[in-house]
DNA sequence: AAAGAGCGCAACCGCATACTC
DNA sequence: GGAGTATGCGGTTGCGCTCTT
């Protein structure tokens, strides 16, 4: 039998509207059957990874805030590379944007420790960070690889961070993201990092309901509305994009699949 | 102004685990 | 309890945008 080749790469708003609207109508479980039912021709697992990733309600949208950064990087510190257990610890934030940030914030402070372990350079909580022996992107399970061989895997943060907290060095975490952030600033005078440096106060519950810490000023809100964008007309057409005509034709298109 | 490099992000892949029959 | 299927997770890739030279 001939199988129908299943649609892949970017997402069109039509594709969008239509998953939002199934997923509505069956709910985010069976992604096998809404991927059928909705005739987008893509793989459950696709649908599944769209509403989870972009489409659901409840996530945030733009960058993750300061207080967000430190708590992903003290999880990371605490649970590794464990993205979507560390995911569900910033509402709204997915483990894909986590990874997606995480692997940034490596790679700037990879290019930074490279910058200061030129031989020009002086002092620096990173260049300490190195001379101890934790090399970033070498930690000691991936030493054989070639600087600038990067790979995902070396990160080397969670044994940087964790030796370092754990022997009570100097440089702290807040140290790390201090260099990288002055490094920043160095580049362009932005603002918008001041508040950066200012570290919060957390207190959070693990899963295991122990208490680790959270941000005392958690703007998160769990009724935050759909799509937050800037653009107001831009989220109104994603609220209301499709004429009534066109729910009906994919009401029609649901219940066609049920009946048969 | 154009080309190349770097970066951010969305999406895919493969494997592991959970679920259903 | 075992097989088949669905879902979840972590790692990786590729594309488009922005920045730099």
């Amino acid at each position: 039998m001939v199988q129908e080749e299943m649609r892949r790469g970017p997402w069109t708003e039509q594709e969008d509207l239509k998953l939002v609207y199934f997923v509505n109508m069956f709910g985010d479980r069976r992604w096998d059957f809404i991927a059928k039912v909705s005739g987008l021709n893509r793989t459950g697992k696709s649908c599944r990874l769209r509403w989870v990733n972009y489409l659901h309600p409840d996530l945030k949208r733009g960058k993750l805030t300061s207080q967000e950064e430190h708590l992903v990087m003290e999880l990371h510190s605490k649970w590794g590379n464990r993205w979507s257990r560390i995911a569900r610890k910033l509402p709204g934030r997915t483990d894909n944007e986590i990874k997606n940030f995480w692997r940034t914030f490596m790679r700037k402070k990879k290019a930074l420790e490279k910058k200061r372990a030129s031989p020009s350079s002086s002092s620096g909580s990173l260049s300490s960070l190195s001379s101890n022996n934790h090399a970033v992107d070498a930690d000691d399970s991936h030493a054989s690889k070639e600087v600038g061989e990067e790979s995902f895997y070396d990160t080397g943060g969670y044994d940087d961070i964790m030796g370092l907290i754990g022997a009570g060095e100097e440089c702290s975490l807040d140290d790390i993201w201090k260099d990288i952030v002055l490094s920043e600033d160095n580049n362009n005078n932005n603002n918008n990092n001041i508040n950066i440096l200012q570290q919060p106060v957390y207190e959070l519950h693990s899963e295991e309901g122990s208490k680790i810490y959270s941000p005392s000023s958690w703007e998160y809100n769990c009724s935050h509305p759909l799509w937050v964008m800037d653009d107001e007309e831009e989220s109104n057409k994603m609220l209301f994009p499709a004429s009534s005509d066109q729910y009906y034709s994919w009401y029609e298109q649901g219940n066609a699949f049920l009946t048969g």
